[in-house]
DNA sequence: ACCCAGAATGAATGAATGTTCATTCTTAAT
DNA sequence: ATTAAGAATGAACATTCATTCATTCTGGGT
């Protein structure tokens, strides 16, 4: 409910009216793939069309080949945005000194991981989608692959630390950080496709308990 | 190289030949179906056409609606048959009696979900392609849903057995095998999309250390 | 040898979609 | 007030694709 703006000027607000607007590039950039991402959500990333998104923005049709230069780099932008939003906010949590207990840095990742409200649902419809299609198209796959490097690679780091400091033995750390990984984006995907049979509830539950088995002196 | 009939008839080989053959429609059936699996692998589940699919199967445009009322129930159809075949080999095992070791059928449970060759990659394009689009697709959900519950139940009373013969404490059949069934959904996306940072072997890997750090005394 | 039920074909059709671009409009600078 | 740079528009175009159906062909039954 922005609308500040319009009580002030006196004009209609901004939803709804016809009225052209002239915005700086990187801000019509953001709106249509935010666009995009509701599409995709709500249709399926084969059910996309360049009018659907176009008009879900409130924006006409050749806007979009105006930004974009075609519809093929507006889904890849889209999925760019995604993966750096989803791995910067766990690489920022692991390697967050602000907090500086490691079994409640852990706990704050597995938070992020699997809280939020809808719009993560959204998040999730997205990045699956996009799964989905990877293994037919190396440009997603080199766009997933980069950023899903750089956060295992610090999730190793952290297990390392915990390791050291829990002198947990017979405990190699990079290979539960590809179990840690590989589970929750399984739980991901039960929470998509049959969320009657898991629930947001158990599926933590569940993350917690392997963290658990794995680290019994941290997670509680 | 069944050439044996052409050997006797002196007619040119089926393949590629133009000649015009009449079949049961359960034969024209799978044939469709196993075209449409390889053209997902190959190309995407956005990228496949009608005309892709016949020609993959050798066969003209209209038998396609001939067979399947339409292309979105040949998808549909294709998804139904990847999924029954991909849970109806693990419930096999699971209910296996022929493996009386709990432990060995274990194994042979993830020597199936985690094992094969090149034939399995495909599968799992397939099965994915239709994740992505199960958000926003209730069909999809319904299908994968239905073979997943059975799946579901029977890994569950697989590990309460298991539980039972090695008295283990502490351990929940249903929670452990939601985890698990997620660790493998997971560890597929994983060797689907950065099959560089995971190989099959450190698939294999993870996945028995799980079950390890459940059940010890079943898996060495 | 003949016949016909129905399997198979593929050119034709119409609907949907990505992309273009001539034109209109906005805004900030002068 | 005037102007120019470039942001925004949407009708028009070309292409692609799912679906149809009149026609051809096949093989088992008689």
């Amino acid at each position: 409910m922005t609308d500040a703006s319009s009580a002030v000027t006196g004009t209609l607000p901004d939803t709804g009216s016809k009225r052209r607007q002239i915005r700086p590039k990187a801000e019509r950039r953001q709106q249509l793939i935010d666009a995009t991402i509701r599409c995709i959500a709500q249709h399926g990333l084969s059910a996309v069309t360049m009018q659907m998104v176009t008009r879900e923005a409130g924006l006409s049709v050749g806007i979009a080949n105006l930004h974009f230069e075609s519809k093929d780099n507006l889904l890849k932008e889209t999925l760019r945005f995604v993966a750096e939003e989803y791995h910067g906010g766990q690489i920022e949590i692991m390697e967050g000194e602000d907090i500086p207990d490691l079994g409640e840095r852990l706990d704050a990742l597995l938070d992020f991981q699997l809280g939020r409200g809808v719009t993560q649902r959204q998040k999730m419809s997205v990045w699956f989608a996009y799964y989905g299609e990877a293994g037919a198209r190396p440009v997603y796959q080199k766009i997933v692959s980069t950023v899903d490097r750089l956060a295992a690679q610090k999730l190793e780091a952290l297990f390392t630390d915990i390791i050291r400091e829990g002198d947990y033995l017979g405990v190699d750390a990079r290979e539960l950080a590809t179990g840690y990984s590989a589970l929750i984006d399984g739980l991901h995907l039960g929470l998509l496709v049959t969320p009657r049979e898991l629930s947001k509830r158990r599926a933590r539950t569940v993350a917690r308990d392997f963290l658990r088995r794995a680290f019994p002196q941290h997670i509680h």
